[in-house]
RNA sequence: GGGCAAGUGGCGGAAUAGGUAUACGCGCAGCACUUAAAAUGCUGUGACCAAAAGUCGUGCGGGUUCGAUUCCCGCCUUGCCCACCA
């Protein structure tokens, strides 16, 4: 008789449900805490395989450690605000709520279809009131503490759907809704002071087990480069002195290469100066251009610089004095080093093609092939080049140049040594609806105030509008009755924000929440925060992770420096699942045709099944092609766990039984810990195969196989142990493997002549060389021979002979 | 352009403090059970060769080593992330 997983799952599943068997206890008396999250959902309709992936290998860990006595907390929640409730109210008028209730209930309903052991009790979305009461009253704190702030800066922006667009909604310079063109426009725009955090980010990479890839990538978002500042003076025609500008580079080594100096074309100090510009006209020109330019023909257009000279200016090279002529351009970006360059041309591309659009002279100071292109750091620095047209410091190496003209610039006392964040400050609000609302008003006479601790949460007004304004602002701004409220300080009339806060504000620490998720005094009890601790294993997509987890930092470290979270780390260790693509290795996700539902598969072939084959496929952080092949064989392995129940018999044991059970336990332990559970699975079906060929089970070893099994195949393992031994599986505990048991008897050693293998021969364990060899030329008398140079022995593995 | 990861049978994938490459599964072939098929079970299955023996085989080219999928150097390809970052 087969699995009839129809029946057995759905009775376990309601079981689990009812008796909240996977409940987390708070201070448990006895029992270690783990933590283990997978991220939250976001919100949007039906779950996808790419949750599916992600989240059974967190639901096989959880169930693991509970066997293995720990006090496991396992939650899920929703990420909902956003784009996807967002864009289904302008598309369709259902409005946000109602939109992210439905999705909560089906994200939850296919949950449990999946057979996860969460303790749904801690379940929340980051759109209710209760959890984003908390949000704000974070934002709340940054701003008195002095680390949100608004200024202007350039954003993307559709003229199409008159909105301000994300980096992530302005792919290539196209509107993500629209697909039209993307400009950049100025407008004020709240941030969060993430660059002064960077040191202590870096800390938390450092700390926090992770891929080395997450690591890398973290750390080239953060972007940290150590450079010098450099002074220079600007003149006119006439050698007067106008002003000083500072250039940030990390090649001061090429300092006698300069030709020109260029500014961003929002550089400020080309206002103040712009009387002493003789060509004023054509800098306002280039000016607006630039402005206007969207971002696709800025990326697009790499080769082909632009610019404007500022005529009648000059930079002046403090090392000799030179002067050099000045200009605008936009491959200058404003908001990184000081917002200026000194352009080497010889030694930097891109400074290379700006002089060859503008026929600006090359000077090359470091010896290397140059036809046709710069000769850049990455061919010089390492190299024996020497310095060249470098006044006292040509014909030197130039790692010894570079020490001293640094010496020379510093001590002319023109330079200074400078650490530089590529990383920005956080820019922080979004035009939409769907978003937490800013705890903060206008007032005319108190400026930015912000609101009464308890006045939060701040709720959304109803509306149907969800549509921007003309000139771009959010819906809340068409609220007369939202926008017009009370200043909090002195009572008169202010505005509020009309901005929202961004999708990733709810996810930068709801971890916190969910270790005290109902608790309307603050974020989460300091005395339950300290006892789950960090997150022991957080495990996610690699979509969005390297910013989700460096604001995940961010806030977690400004929380712990305002007292209210133990530790300065989230997580203690954080794996990021591979993708899941389809049959021919594209992504698959929710936006395309590829989509695979694993409802679908589910209801064809069981929980269980589509488990363990989504398993079997590949490791965990492995990308994983989708694919029905090879299903048959987990599932002919399912109904052969299902016969188990027929095989067992009384006590005869042998010691191969001993062996494999003891084996098997140690593999799957390690396994599951890894989440390399493709092999573990590989054991199981090794171990039934011997117990299939032997014709019976004991009841001992049927318990320990479930118990080992159940993490992976929850449903068919709880339905056996309970036929079997009229008990329930999650009493049990992990069964405990003796290493005396593990090890074999009799041992194959590989015979090998100059390295290749010869023969193989079956020993006795622990033969010693010598041994070994007669035994060899017992068996096999002419296989090692007379003229042997040197024989090479590993233990009860190889003898290599070289002849 | 930069960073990171990965390239192993017909397919998904095992195996790296260097030590019998291809575990486990799919597919395929043969056999058994069937009137037959399905299901199930057993056997075989890297390539060349009728077979044995042998030779070749972990993206390509070198190197270190008694021995390299694993370590080093140089390429190629694919994927992901970032990208005019000075």
């Amino acid at each position: 008789m087969n699995y009839d997983f129809s029946r057995v799952e759905k009775k376990w599943q309601d079981k689990w449900y009812q008796e909240h068997s996977f409940k987390a206890v708070d201070f448990h008396p006895t029992k270690p805490k783990f933590y283990v999250l997978y991220e939250f959902y976001n919100i949007s309709g039906n779950l996808h395989m790419g949750h599916l992936k992600g989240t059974i290998p967190a639901d096989a860990l959880a169930r693991y450690k509970r066997f293995c006595g720990y006090n496991v907390l396992y939650p899920i929640g929703g990420d909902a605000f956003g784009l996807p409730a967002e864009n289904a109210a302008l598309k369709t008028g259902i409005n946000p709520h109602d939109f992210v209730a439905n999705g909560m209930n089906l994200a939850m309903e296919q949950s449990k279809k999946f057979g996860l052991s969460c303790d749904w009790e801690r379940t929340f979305a980051t759109s209710d009131p209760d959890y984003f009461r908390w949000t704000q009253w974070i934002f709340l704190k940054l701003f008195e503490a002095g680390k949100a702030y608004k200024k202007k800066a350039y954003v993307n922006f559709c003229p199409n759907c008159n909105t301000v667009l994300s980096n992530e909604d302005s792919q290539n310079g196209r509107c993500d809704r629209c697909n039209g063109e993307v400009v950049q426009k100025e407008r004020w725009v709240w941030f969060l002071k993430m660059q002064e955090y960077s040191e202590k980010l870096l800390g938390n990479i450092e700390r926090i087990s992770m891929p080395d890839s997450l690591k890398e990538s973290q750390r080239n978002w953060i972007g940290k480069s150590e450079g010098i500042t450099l002074s220079l003076d600007i003149v006119d025609e006439d050698n007067n002195k106008l002003d000083v500008i500072k250039i940030f580079t990390t090649c001061i080594e090429t300092v006698y290469g300069v030709t020109f100096v260029v500014l961003a074309p929002e550089y400020r100090l080309v206002d103040k100066l712009l009387s002493h510009i003789d060509n004023p006209d054509s800098v306002a020109q280039y000016r607006s251009d630039t402005s206007l330019r969207s971002e696709f023909d800025r990326i697009s257009d790499i080769k082909e610089k632009t610019g404007c000279r500022l005529e009648g200016l000059y930079a002046v090279n403090p090392m000799n004095d030179e002067r050099v002529p000045l200009f605008i351009a936009d491959f200058v970006l404003a908001n990184y080093g000081t917002g200026a360059v000194m352009a080497v041309p010889m030694h930097d591309q891109r400074d290379y093609d700006f002089a060859k659009t503008f026929e600006i002279p090359l000077i090359q100071v470091i010896e290397g092939d140059c036809n046709n292109h710069a000769v850049e750091k990455s061919e010089y620095l390492y190299s024996d080049a020497l310095m060249m047209n470098s006044a006292e410091f040509t014909g030197l190496p130039v790692i010894e140049a570079k020490e001293k003209i640094v010496a020379k610039v510093i001590g002319m006392g023109v330079a200074t040594k400078t650490v530089n964040i590529k990383m920005g400050d956080w820019p922080f609000n979004r035009q939409r609806y769907w978003g937490e609302p800013f705890p903060v008003v206008f007032c005319e006479k108190c400026g930015t105030v912000g609101l009464d601790e308890a006045d939060l949460p701040l709720l959304l007004p109803g509306t149907k509008d969800f549509s921007p304004t003309e000139n771009g602002d959010g819906p809340l701004s068409k609220i007369e009755s939202f926008v017009n409220c009370k200043c909090p300080k002195c009572g008169g009339a202010a505005k509020r924000e009309t901005d929202t806060m961004p999708n990733w504000a709810g996810s930068s620490w709801y971890w916190l929440r969910f270790v005290d998720p109902h608790n309307n005094d603050c974020l989460a009890d300091i005395d339950k925060l300290k006892y789950w601790g960090s997150v022991d294993c957080y495990t996610g997509g690699t979509e969005h992770i390297t910013r989700h987890v460096l604001y995940a930092f961010f806030w977690q470290n400004f929380l712990y420096e305002i007292g209210v979270v133990p530790t300065r780390d989230p997580f203690i260790r954080k794996m990021g699942s591979g993708l899941i693509l389809d049959d021919e290795g594209k992504k698959m996700s929710k936006s395309s045709t590829n989509g695979v539902s694993p409802m679908e598969i589910i209801n064809k072939y069981g929980t269980d099944v589509t488990r363990l084959h989504l398993h079997f496929l590949g490791g965990y952080e492995d990308s994983t092609r989708w694919t029905f092949k090879g299903i048959e064989g987990i599932t002919s392995f399912v109904n052969k766990v299902w016969s188990l129940q027929e095989m067992v018999n009384g006590d005869k044991i042998s010691k191969q039984h001993i062996y494999d059970i003891n084996r098997l336990i140690k593999k799957v332990s390690e396994d599951i810990e890894n989440l390399q559970l493709n092999t573990a699975i590989a054991a199981f079906m090794s171990f039934i195969k011997n117990i299939r060929v032997d014709g019976f089970i004991t009841k001992d070893e049927l318990r320990v196989f479930l118990i080992l099994l159940n993490p992976l195949a929850p449903h068919i393992t709880s339905e056996i142990f309970e036929c079997v031994y009229n008990s329930q599986i999650l009493s049990e505990e992990w069964p405990k493997y003796d290493e005396r048991y593990i090890v074999e008897d009799i041992v194959t050693v590989a015979l090998q002549v100059n390295g290749k293998l010869s023969k193989t021969i079956t020993v006795t364990r622990g033969l010693s060389k010598e041994d070994l060899i007669s035994e060899i030329n017992r068996q096999f008398p002419n296989t090692i021979g007379t003229d042997v140079k040197k024989v090479i022995h590993i233990m009860d593995r190889i003898l290599n002979v070289v002849k």
